[in-house]
DNA sequence: TTTTGTTCTTGATCTTGGTCAAGCTTTCTT
DNA sequence: AAGAAAGCTTGACCAAGATCAAGAACAAAA
């Protein structure tokens, strides 16, 4: 079920259109639009289908990737036969770039879930620009250091919170409200969102049937939160509080 | 259990000796020790006993830590009632760095678990210190790396790995062998462990009995690996491998 | 429309690891 | 040395979630 295979539509250089694209990314907020042209000078876009692999954990780390359309499964394996989901990266993120400051070898798979349109950036080149570049390097900083956030937060969630709780803390990561009602959409399906969430489809299903005591309703990928604190609660309290 | 508390030992300036020790940690590796003296010039020497918390998770983070002698626990917590170990920090490492470039709060708390002596390193003067030092940015955007490498494969294993599995990844962790035997020793005491690892202290014994059947034997904290190999393949199988 | 395949849900059962309780060392106090 | 307090292990039980199996809802294809 996938393999690397052949390129799909590779494209020379990078159009202003998509270069304006990247600037409204988090990472490249702002930058000057000529400087950005040089640094993605040697870019080039391409796209690949669903099931197909980017790049494997170990693999050779001399590029990163910009998806500009579609969606990544950001993965680890423990043997051939079970992986699991680190995160799942959507339109307008970076991906795979810590791994080219690390030594050279991706942390993690990357494995397209939707179709994907993405650029994809030597490392090299990207390295050697950094060194002249401190705003860069200082928003690059700033970055890595959400993703390990992220990560702290999802091992802390992973070790003292049920399935429900889980569950919970996502659907609230969802939405802006404080208080009161709320409705949010599943960003993907049911599957992914499980073994995302640490979890099997069967457990998710459970877990949302849980949340139905706590004011979660709705059907298919749109759901209603009635009270948001009242979720929030249930998904910070321990067992015995 | 522990409070802030009054300040223990403070001394002023940072000794040689002491930016000598600096000087030997991967972060800081090789730079010249003038330009180490003007960058840790507003640093401070300060220790603090078992049990004592340098910061919670949330607090503003302007400052980052280097540890001289001790243990420090980093962990986030779920509930007032219920924290979990990140990590575990040793001589030689720093800690809190990439918490100051992500939104001025510390992403986890830090706890003494073995009295310990540290250097406080204010983040202001350090951060614009950066500006002028590629080297410098750059074996911290390895150390960041090498953090996400780490949480990265701690979810993995948290994900799809069994007490057993966890508890024997780790002790080929400490050792170099490829292959072969091998005699491990524990490097912090078995409550620690079960909590680094994500189990209760009940269930890392049971897991350390289990691991007798492939080829772990000893007491205390000195444990002999019979076959290396033997071990690693345990860790890894999946289920219907 | 019927067929086929996919996604999602539900139920029954089993495994893992957590919880509670007891006992055994080892170490720290006094 | 005696007592107290940790640290560690073991056993009995329980609960959360995985697994297995079946069925419902829905979509794409014939």
């Amino acid at each position: 079920m996938s393999e690397p295979s052949s390129e799909a539509t590779v494209s020379g250089g990078i159009s202003p259109e998509i270069l304006e694209q990247i600037r409204q990314a988090v990472l490249f907020r702002g930058m000057p639009r000529d400087e950005l042209a040089d640094l993605f000078s040697s870019a080039k876009v391409d796209s690949r289908e669903r099931g197909e692999i980017l790049f494997r954990p170990g693999d050779q780390a001399d590029r990163f990737y910009f998806l500009l359309d579609g969606r990544i499964d950001l993965y680890v394996e423990s043997s051939k036969h079970k992986e699991s989901t680190i995160d799942l990266v959507g339109a307008g993120e970076a991906f795979g770039i810590a791994s080219i400051f690390d030594r050279g070898q991706f942390l993690h798979g990357a494995k397209v879930v939707e179709p994907a349109r993405f650029v994809m950036v030597p490392a090299e080149p990207f390295l050697s620009y950094l060194g002249n570049n401190f705003t860069l390097v200082k928003s690059m900083m700033a970055s890595m250091s959400a993703h390990l956030r992220f990560l702290v937060r999802q091992v802390g969630e992973l070790k003292l919170k049920t399935t429900g709780q889980r569950l919970g803390s996502f659907l609230l990561s969802l939405t802006d409200a404080e208080e009161g009602e709320a409705d949010v959409t599943l960003p993907y399906d049911k599957k992914l969102l499980a073994n995302r969430l640490g979890m099997k489809p069967e457990s998710l299903s459970r877990a949302l049937g849980k949340l139905r005591e706590y004011g979660v309703t709705g059907e298919h990928d749109i759901l209603h939160i009635r009270d948001v604190d009242r979720l929030r609660e249930f998904c910070q309290e321990a067992d015995g509080l």
